[in-house]
DNA sequence: CAAATCCTGGTG
DNA sequence: CACCAGGATTTG
């Protein structure tokens, strides 16, 4: 469920329940967690105090003791949930901490992409990845310049992480639509101007993102949260005119075909 | 560049 | 049954 906001409301949340805490047994309960998280990685954690928990992009990296660190990503469907040790366990639970003082914290995951790695002291390099788009380090000039070496349509451009950091599918087209700019409109023809726009954008549906109000909820409708992720057919809340989707690179872009211009 | 891929659902 | 799903890597 993670863009962004998302991955820093669970690592804030995460934090909250295990820093600080000595970790009593790590399991995978995936075959595909099992390929990233082997039995002497998982035994290797056991007895580690938890030091701190961090969020780089969409990556929560948890510190232990002695420098090892979990790096963890939550692809599409991935998600924390938090239970006693004896407790039952969550559905779709793929990966199982449990603190020697009795926290149980369960990577849930229907579809089970979601990755778990650990990595010894010193071995972990963080993928090149841009900017992070809430920071000072998210600048208009080094936008337009990352931007100035991209062909192709500038929504499939805005998932790709070394661009900026943390969007992903909904806030590419809540931003597209933010900033007025067609999602088929070509990377490296947006003048400075519609660039400097689309930063602000950013900047802005990140950070006023709804992430409490639908993060892990199933009783919030979607229609009443987004501007135009998935609302195809339905009315431009700008100038009314009927919203569009457009298959981009595989995933699903939504749009104002009429305040929204190449 | 886009498509296929990793997986397991939910929905029409 | 077909299609869709908030990600990212690999392949053509």
């Amino acid at each position: 469920m993670p863009e962004l906001p998302e991955v820093e409301f669970a690592a804030a949340r995460l934090r909250t329940a295990v820093a600080g805490r000595v970790i009593a047994r790590l399991d995978a309960l995936h075959p595909s967690q099992q390929r990233h998280l082997p039995e002497e990685a998982r035994r290797a954690a056991e007895g580690l105090t938890i030091d701190r928990v961090e969020r780089r992009a969409k990556i929560q990296l948890v510190h232990l003791q002695g420098g090892a660190l979990l790096e963890v990503h939550f692809r599409m469907t991935g998600d924390w949930e938090f239970t006693r040790v004896g407790e039952a366990p969550p559905r779709y639970e793929r990966v199982r901490l449990e603190t020697a003082d009795g926290v149980r914290v369960s990577l849930v995951d229907s579809r089970a992409f979601s990755v778990v790695r650990l990595h010894a002291a010193g071995a972990f390099v963080l993928p090149a990845i841009g900017p992070e788009p809430l920071t000072d380090d998210f600048t208009a000039d080094g936008f337009r310049a990352a931007l100035a070496r991209r062909s192709g349509p500038i929504k499939p451009a805005l998932l790709d992480q070394k661009l900026v950091a943390g969007v992903g599918n909904i806030y590419a087209s809540e931003a597209l639509w933010e900033a007025r700019i067609h999602p088929a409109t070509v990377a490296n023809t947006l003048s400075r101007e519609r660039v400097t726009r689309l930063r602000d954008a950013v900047r802005l549906v990140l950070e006023t993102a709804p992430t409490e109000r639908y993060y892990g909820r199933d009783d919030v409708n979607e229609n009443e949260i987004w501007r135009v992720y998935g609302r195809e057919g339905e009315p431009c809340r700008r100038c009314g005119a009927t919203l569009k989707r457009l298959p981009q690179a595989g995933r699903s872009t939504f749009y104002c075909p009429r305040c929204q211009r190449r």
